[in-house]
DNA sequence: TAGATTGTTAATCGATTAACAATC
DNA sequence: TAGATTGTTAATCGATTAACAATC
């Protein structure tokens, strides 16, 4: 653990383990960053990082040191450098090219939501297993079929499949999106999903969400903004 | 701790302590018990469940013993039943009524997807701050303005706010939600809000769950599945 | 009775947090 | 130097899991 000032380790670090706790507040850390570089802020201590990202500033200390030792003792971390850090250990050096499967109604909520764009990951593609939506268009993109996603995935350099069917077409969307070569999934479908190991994937039920939420009402909300 | 057979509390349950982690999979339960009851199923082991629910058996059953004793010694589960008091400890009795504020891209994205009527939350309102879209109809609602929230909230019993503003009126939206009345709130800004602990809200971040991936997409994808 | 499966225990593991020495 | 703030330690807390007695 012993770790010096900046010799060997500055590189690429010395990657291995982040806990998937801290990395999944990564990307909290890395969105108040960039806010304060956006305000023309030069430094911030965790205290401040803590209350933006809505946690408390042992836990900022302790993740970031994580990554390495980034910051100045009695200054603060310099926010161009840690947002850079931050980004490099999430992997956001580049954009990475969405396709969508499924033209439903969650597929053309998505193709014209432009949150991803502005995040770094452009919607490259649209697909769809029905014939007759294929040769529509959306924002400027057709939407293709299913059964061209590897010439697509290819063609684009698609990175993320994301999944927009309904539940009883998902498994088979997973299923043509890592024969196509995409690199990870997030599925909006509110089911598990066989997938290899290889292939890291994510999913998001917005039902589920309110189902939570729907919990801590029903108890007097005692407990506020449960994690 | 010691726990009979079903004598004083089979009723609306010793409430009280339910881990967050336990709360946060119960939906996971729901839906998979909701869709075995759609297939005809009448019982179902903590194996089964836990296969379909992505995790493993003893946390099902761990999960499940925070309810109530529900289940049968070498037999399982009644899914019928075990559905009807995952929905009360999640206090999915009755519809709740959702409203969405902001009516940009996301809003209008969320305003047409079905899914949320479907699982027991029917939007029953929209509103904008921006006069211009006010009085726009989308899936037969009315945008009303921002304003009228409190009798919208009022005459409506809506439950739910959901905030689809942009990152710079999400605290705004917040405010007035919370003045409004609502009772719980979702927000898709990627920003912590400042909001009393009376009021239990939850944060999705579409991009947020993009970058996750990208980090264990970037380490080789040794693990699958980061929950 | 024999087989199956729950509910609970206890061990382990990982995450959180306060505290403080190191150091700018 | 005095004040501020990091990076790390260690204690605590909560979550996970295997194992198995209880019991259908």
């Amino acid at each position: 653990m012993a770790r010096s000032n900046p010799p060997a380790n500055s590189g690429p670090d010395a990657a291995s383990s982040v806990p998937g706790a801290t990395v999944a507040r990564l990307p909290l850390y890395h969105q108040a960053l960039v806010e304060l570089g956006r305000d023309g802020e030069t430094t911030v201590s965790s205290e401040r990082l803590a209350e933006l990202a809505g946690v408390n500033a042992a836990k900022v200390r302790k993740d970031l040191s994580y990554l390495g030792s980034y910051g100045t003792r009695g200054v603060g971390y310099d926010i161009d450098f840690l947002t850079k850090q931050v980004s490099r250990t999430l992997g956001l050096t580049a954009d990475s090219a969405v396709v969508i499967v499924g033209f439903g109604n969650l597929g053309q909520a998505l193709a014209r939501y432009s949150g991803f764009a502005e995040r770094g990951f452009p919607i490259a593609a649209i697909v769809d297993i029905d014939q007759s939506k294929v040769g529509s268009t959306i924002e400027d993109l057709p939407v293709q079929h299913l059964d061209d996603l590897p010439a697509i995935v290819a063609e684009h350099g698609i990175a993320v499949g994301v999944i927009a069917t309904p539940l009883s077409a998902a498994q088979n969307a997973a299923d043509a999106l890592v024969a196509a070569g995409v690199q990870s999934i997030l599925s909006f479908a509110p089911s598990n999903l066989d997938i290899p190991d290889s292939v890291p994937w994510r999913k998001v039920d917005l039902a589920t969400e309110l189902q939570i939420l729907s919990f801590y009402q029903s108890r007097g909300g005692t407990l506020s903004h449960p994690a």
